[in-house]
Order: structure tokens, then sequence, then C-alpha cells
DNA sequence: CGTCCACCGGAAAATAGGGAGG
DNA sequence: CCTCCCTATTTTCCGGTGGACG
């Protein structure tokens, strides 16, 4: 049992591998690399990636990085993480000036520094999973960033919200910062079927995956990343063949460690909160109310000893669930049932 | 029409920490 | 060490919402 038979490098079936070739994402790949191409010289380019979770966002704009030349700079935020302006200005200083620097200090004595020290190259910042930057603080940083050395410093925004970017920042951010937008489709069921094809050759033994496992992953779902991690979950799972069954068998341990890999950047209460949820969507099958959450989230607090966040706090940390994708929430500021939120949980 | 439901979400403040200068 | 600035996390406070029901 120490030894796994089926896997022989489980690197490609991680989420942050990057393949050589990315697969069935031709054309925003074109506009990526367009965007960037004449970088070298004196100019600079935003961009704003937006389209559903495990669509190929991430991967392509930390491929653009590995590309990118020498000479230039860049640096790649994860907003899940650094999830306020201070925290995003100290990530970029950090990739900037190859030194940390700790809390306390004033926005603008960081905002120079990086300043200065991109006045004279160009520079490429990727900040991923904006929405929870911009829902914890505000656009700051965008404008910041959209302003400062403007022919230096690129922009690479990601979100999986759907929404046209124009709405999603006030004009004069959004003027300032005119990026050049680029959905991303869900991959259609043949696609995620060839990408994970593709990724368990290179990590699975030959021979060891059945085509109707993939096929029904494939089929489930279109996002590559929790394909990833399906796949992943039965190889460790068997010792002998990926079947359709093994897969079907794992499913929901799949989703759990999916939601674990998902709530690694939050805080034990995200978890709390989120195992409140699946608790009272297993017990019952109708939508679930906010109230009934926090009700069973200081429960489950209480009896782990642990102390209980308030309604308010607990009412943001709902939020990040949601924009995580891990919980549908349906809003109703009024009405018979007064101010309140409908979820589902959306890996049941 | 008035009231009630039930909690959303903005604003401010409390609490706890760091950095720089005196 | 004190003071004054900053950030981070959480609490406190509360106005506001819109459909049902009397």
């Amino acid at each position: 049992m120490s030894r796994n038979d089926v896997i022989s490098d489980p690197y490609p079936l991680k989420l942050d591998y990057i393949p050589k070739k990315i697969l069935d994402r031709e054309k925003e790949k074109a506009v990526v690399t367009n965007a960037f191409s004449d970088i070298t010289g004196d100019s600079s380019r935003n961009l704003y990636l937006h389209g559903p979770r495990g669509s190929g966002k991430t991967l392509l704009s930390r491929r653009l990085i590995e590309k990118l030349p020498s000479s230039l700079n860049s640096c790649y935020v994860p907003c899940s993480k650094f999830d306020t302006e201070y925290k995003a200005l100290r990530r970029i200083y950090k990739s900037v000036t190859n030194q940390d620097v700790g809390t306390g200090h004033h926005k603008s004595e960081l905002q120079i520094e990086i300043e200065n020290r991109t006045s004279a190259i160009n520079t490429v910042i990727v900040l991923d999973e904006i929405d929870f930057l911009l829902e914890h603080d505000d656009e700051g940083l965008f404008y910041y960033l959209s302003r400062t050395n403007s022919d230096r410093i690129s922009v690479v925004a990601i979100s999986s919200n759907q929404a046209d970017p124009e709405t999603r920042f006030e004009e004069r951010t959004y003027s300032s910062l005119l990026p050049e937008t680029v959905s991303f489709e869900p991959y259609t069921g043949e696609q995620t079927y060839e990408i994970l094809l593709g990724r368990a050759k290179k990590s699975l033994q030959a021979q060891s995956l059945h085509r109707e496992a993939l096929t029904y992953i494939a089929s489930s779902t279109q996002n590559v990343s929790l394909g990833l991690t399906w796949l992943k979950k039965a190889a460790l799972e068997t010792s002998d063949a990926i079947t359709e069954e093994v897969v079907r068998k794992v499913k929901e341990q799949m989703y759990q460690s999916y939601v674990d890999i998902q709530l690694d950047d939050f805080s034990d209460h995200h978890r709390l909160l989120y195992n409140a949820i699946e608790d009272l969507s297993s017990s019952k099958d109708e939508v679930i109310h906010s109230g009934e959450i926090y009700d069973k989230y200081t429960e489950i607090c209480h009896s782990g000893e642990v102390d209980v966040l308030t309604h308010r706090r607990v009412s943001d940390l709902l939020k990040d669930l949601e924009i995580l994708g891990l919980i549908e929430a349906n809003y109703h500021y009024g009405g018979s049932k007064g101010k309140t939120r409908e979820v589902k949980l959306r890996f049941p």
C-alpha cells in the first residue's frame, strides 16, 4: 500500500502543473501572446481575462509569465490570498525589490518604491481572482497600477465573474486601465477529455486508465481543475486500473478534496461555515437560508470550543464561499421572507 | 395602507499588532 | 518607552428592503 502502482509521475495531475502545450485555447492564447509580443519596447498592455473556473485562465497567464523575456519583470498575485490593496502591494513590492516588507507602513511608501523600481523596466503584473480584492477593498490598486508608469506596467486581471469588466470598475479606473477583454468559454466535453487524457498519459502507467472512466469525468464537469482532482483521486484509490466504477466511487471524496484545495488560503471559520452548510444540505433537500446556516455554524463552533464570529462577519465569509464557487446564493432583499440569502451547495 | 419578516451591508469603532521618530 | 502613524480582523450599530397578510 505504500507505493502506488498507477501513478508514475504525480506532477502532471497537479493543478499548478503547466504543460508544454496548452490545448484548445488557441484564440485566447493568441490574444494574450499578441498583446505582449511587442512589449519589449516602450509600451504596455492591460488585459482582462474572465470565464468560469477551470477554463484555463490562470494556466494561460502563468504560461505567459514563463515565456516572457528575462529582461521583463513579472509578478503573479493570487488575490484570494492577497485580498487587500496593502497585501497585494506587499506582494508586488517583494517581487520588484526582492525584499519583504511588514505591516504598518503607508501604502504610499510601497507605491513610491514600486514606482521607482518599475520606471525603467517593463513589468507584467498578473492579478488573479480579483473578485476577492474588489470585495474586501475597493479598486484603488487598479487605479494606481493603471496610472503608474503606464508605459511600463502591464496589468493582467483575472476573474471568474462573467460580468463585463466595464461594469465592475468605476469609470475613471476603467478608462485608465482600458483592458483588452478575453472571454473564456468552458471547455467542451471533448476538450475536457483530451486535456485530461494528455495529463494522464504523462502521469499514469500505460493501460491503467479506462476510456469509460475518462468519458464519465468529462461528461460530468467542464471544470478541468475539478476533473484533474477527480482523476488524481481515482488514481490514488486503485492499485490496478482506473475504471468508471472507481471514478464513480470516489466522486464524493473528490468533491471534498477539491473544496479543501479551494479553501486552502482561507480561515478555519470559512471551513466551519462550509461544514455547517454541508450538514444542513445533507439533512434536508430544500434551499437553506442564511439564518439557519448561522445557527448551525454557532452549534459547530460550540462543539469544537471555537469562538463564534458575529452574524455580520459570517455574512462576509459566506460571500467568500460564493465567490469561490463552492456555493450558489440567491439574494432576497426583502419580501415575504425578509432579507435573506437562499444558499445551495455546489458540490453535494 | 400599515406592519412585519429576517438579515443585508455600509459605517464606525474596538482590539491588536507593526514601524519610525523623539 | 511614548506617541503617532499605519494595517488587519472583528464587533457594534442600524437603516433599509419588498412581498404577504390583516
